[in-house]
DNA sequence: CTTATTGCAAACGGTTTGCAGGATA
DNA sequence: TATCCTGCAAACCGTTTGCAATAAG
């Protein structure tokens, strides 16, 4: 659950600080990219917001995007299929991904083991870490009572070889 | 360092069993990706191919690299910058990568502890681990004494915000 | 009224593909 | 000789950019 009130107020702070405008666009793409789950791709994002406004075209949204992530409220991931694809920044976050090969929904996961020792590697090569992507893969043990393979809301384009 | 017997073993079966051909074009490409440091690109590669035999093409290199990958003899990675980077199968492999992004240097690192924690993450959400990936950024501490900086062997253009 | 933003379409960079000519088994 | 492979150029896909029209401050 991303803080809606901190991020837009995130991004107000830097749209005046950069001279910035305010636009319907921007203001529909917000609320869409919040209200959409984690982990849309602009292809997606645009399809909802163009339920809302429908003259909106790919340019505004990756260029709004672009913006977003420039003013910290989104981050940018890139999985194996090589579409970008944006989340929105959370509070407390810090989290990874694991990705189910069979029906393609993403899970988020967070594991502070994990999270010491990668520092624990990077200062070992003589590195500060400053950021890290850990992807796990996996296959579904139990596909036949898979919620989401049946809701279909996995991202299916994303599963490979 | 990658077990060229065995590769040029596995990809051999491989070809035979699927009727394909040995060309000259694939043993020079077959050669120099051994040769090559890990983590080439095929703009790297074709550079290095063509000091060999100069009338390769891109879509050969291509081609050979996504026969390579299909062989199970080489590896696709994506890093951030969206290229396809390609490296050896190693035989008791596993390693991860440490991207510094000062300099660009790829090290490669390997860590059991992390190892079984993500197959229990996995497990936990009710998947079998198949694969992962596992980048770390940093930055480096001693810059001047770097010895990959002054070698300007790093992938600068990997180096993003 | 000035400056930023939009939407379009064209450009772009990396990757893939169709095809005619050339090489391999 | 039948089939696969190559090299070229064109197609492709996701992303970025130039530009004239439009909207925000």
């Amino acid at each position: 659950m991303p803080d809606s009130a901190l991020l837009a107020d995130r991004l107000a702070t830097f749209m005046r600080d950069n001279g910035l405008k305010q636009t319907r666009q921007r203001q529909v793409i917000f609320d869409t990219f919040l209200a959409s789950g984690d982990h849309v791709s602009i292809d997606e994002l645009l399809t909802l917001v163009q339920q809302h406004m429908d003259s909106v075209g790919y340019a505004t949204v990756y260029r709004t995007l672009k913006l977003f992530a420039d003013a910290g409220i989104a981050h940018e991931r890139r999985f194996q299929d090589g579409q970008m694809r944006y989340e929105p920044v959370e509070v407390g976050e810090h989290h990874d991904h694991l990705i189910c090969r069979t029906c393609g929904h993403i899970f988020e996961f967070e594991d502070d083991l994990i999270e010491q020792r990668q520092a624990q590697v990077a200062e070992a090569h003589g590195l500060t870490l400053v950021a890290h992507r850990h992807d796990i893969y996996g296959e579904c043990r139990a596909p036949e009572t898979c919620e989401y393979r049946a809701r279909g809301d996995g991202v299916g384009a994303l599963v490979h070889g």
